[in-house]
RNA sequence: CGGGGUGUGGCGCAGUUGGCAGCGCACCGCGUUUGGGACGCGGGGGCCAGCGGUUCGAGUCCGCUCACCCCGACCA
């Protein structure tokens, strides 16, 4: 713990394993790709899911819960599903000593076992919709794991819905995918575009995939959301049908949703530094630490009380605030701790500011003395520390954007894509491709379509790989 | 699955030609300290990943196995 990290610019991987690891996030689990959540690491994915939840329940929804493990047979009953989740099932063979008849998958998502579940519950247009969301863990084997970006079990929540007509079903997956970028722009301070996966790069089972995509702070993107317009595939996989208002026989039309613990990287990625985290304030498990200093026993009676004193006026307003009152280490070890941790405000009271009544206010993500403000009088401590939060806030989300959009290039070649995507930012440029193309670019570059933003330029252009024309820019990038 | 790396005290590591298993941090005790990762003195803590082999003698050499990490192909 009191090692200097690895700078981002030296090894960024090894920057991010060190932080998860000494913020004490998460750590490795016995199983190879599986990761234990820490308490802190945990909160945090509390706060998110609180964040998220609400905006649920906002628009309709509610919380169910389906089982873990799934008749092998319900994943074939869909052909791109199947072939999509295949090599990645964990399956259960034997339970309770026995060979079971049927193995059982773990669930790597839910679409099958809640199709199933849903061609019982829908009959008619009387029915519909059904809006349920599940919060849960899914497992999928996963080659290559990292500590919350992939690994091969996960948290996250699945939303699964139902509907009487198309234009339902592609309403609410736009919904929803405006609601996980509500919740990354203003909950969580991380800049997302959003956009329309391509054929290639959809789920599995999807009609049409949508995303939010995040740029790290190494510039590769992070699909941090995704909202799937399932069509009827799933419907007729499931028999999802209901009678409608003529009393005929329809399929339904079925959507599903879903965010994951993976978004804790996207935070870590998109804010953190070389001193550690630096957790949004909405967000952040703890938003303001205190930390009293002393050098005699007479000057902890005098500091410690104010400080706890401070601690419960900015409790009572909401914050979530903790005293580092430990007696073992020094002020400046406790500083170096908690910006590892990214706490974003820190609050130091010493027999100084004791004597003038005041304190001193540390801002997490301007660093070292820069980001200090001594001498503010302790009477307008709360109200500074509130407005300075928001302000905190607002900075992470401004740093990001100006980051993220200081490395998006419009290109009008492959070769131009070439050396944007070499020099390891993202490339926008228009695209009439085929799959096919995708894949060749990919294999060439190793970068791949993120998705086709919703925010396009005007008319019409040549496509920058093949010269057809083409009406829409996609945008290139190395991805998680 | 390929390529690379690492397994030694709780953590991070060193260990030369095969010859008493060490260092830093953490921990315990005492004292001095405390406004940007304090210091002194004393102390406790080890089947050297596992199995087998070579040898008078193996952390070290050989073989096998296991695990984890990193880099590539697949993916939220």
């Amino acid at each position: 713990m009191n090692q200097k990290l690895t700078p981002r610019s030296e090894n960024y991987s090894e920057w991010y394993t060190q932080v998860v690891l000494r913020a004490e996030m998460a750590d490795y689990a016995p199983v190879r790709g599986c990761m234990v959540v820490r308490p802190y690491g945990w909160t945090l994915w509390e706060n998110i899911q609180q964040a998220l939840d609400k905006r649920f329940k906002a628009t309709g929804h509610q919380n169910a819960a389906f089982p873990l493990l799934i008749p092998m047979s319900f994943l074939e009953k869909e052909k791109q599903h199947v072939e999509g989740f295949s090599p990645e099932l964990a399956v259960v063979t034997v339970g309770g000593g026995q060979t079971l008849e049927e193995p059982l998958v773990v669930r790597p998502t839910s679409e099958t076992i809640i199709g199933y579940m849903y061609s019982k519950w829908i009959k008619s247009y009387r029915d519909l919709p059904v809006l349920i969301n599940q919060w849960g863990n899914v497992v999928r084997w996963e080659m290559r794991t990292k500590l919350f970006l992939r690994t091969l079990e996960f948290y996250w929540q699945e939303g699964h819905t139902a509907h009487a007509t198309a234009e339902e079903a592609e309403a609410e997956t736009r919904q929803m995918l405006d609601v996980y970028y509500d919740f990354a722009v203003n909950e969580a301070a991380v800049p997302v575009i959003r956009g329309v996966k391509t054929e290639r790069e959809k789920f599995a089972g999807a009609e049409r995939s949508y995303t939010i995509e995040a740029m790290m702070g190494d510039k590769k993107a992070l699909q941090s959301g995704t909202s799937h317009n399932l069509g009827q595939n799933f419907a007729k996989a499931f028999d999802i049908q209901y009678l409608d208002e003529n009393n005929e026989l329809q399929y339904a039309w079925t959507t599903s949703w879903g965010l994951s613990t993976r978004f804790v990287g996207a935070i870590i990625m998109t804010h953190g530094d070389d001193q550690g985290l630096i957790l949004p304030p909405r967000l952040a498990p703890i938003q303001v630490v205190l930390v009293p200093i002393w050098k005699k026993a007479a000057e902890k009676e005098a500091v410690l009380p104010v400080a706890r004193e401070l601690a419960a006026r900015l409790k009572e307003t909401g914050l979530r605030v903790e005293v580092d009152d430990t007696d073992n280490r020094t002020p400046g070890w406790k500083f170096n701790y908690w910006e590892m941790k990214g706490v974003p405000l820190r609050v130091e009271i010493g027999p100084r500011d004791v004597a003038k009544k005041a304190v001193v206010l540390a801002r997490r993500d301007v660093p070292g003395r820069e980001g200090k403000i001594f001498g503010v009088p302790m009477e307008e401590a709360p109200a500074r520390i509130t407005q300075m939060l928001d302000e905190i806030q607002a900075a992470l989300l401004q740093r990001a954007t100006e980051f993220r959009d200081a490395n998006i290039h419009d290109v009008a070649s492959y070769e131009e894509l070439k050396e944007v995507v070499g020099a390891g930012g993202w490339a926008r440029g228009w695209w009439a491709g085929t799959s096919e193309e995708e894949a060749r670019i990919k294999e060439e570059t190793g970068v791949t379509i993120r998705c086709i933003p919703f925010e396009q330029p005007e008319g019409s252009g040549r496509c920058l790989y093949t010269g057809r024309p083409a009406e829409k820019v996609a945008l290139f990038a190395k991805a998680y």
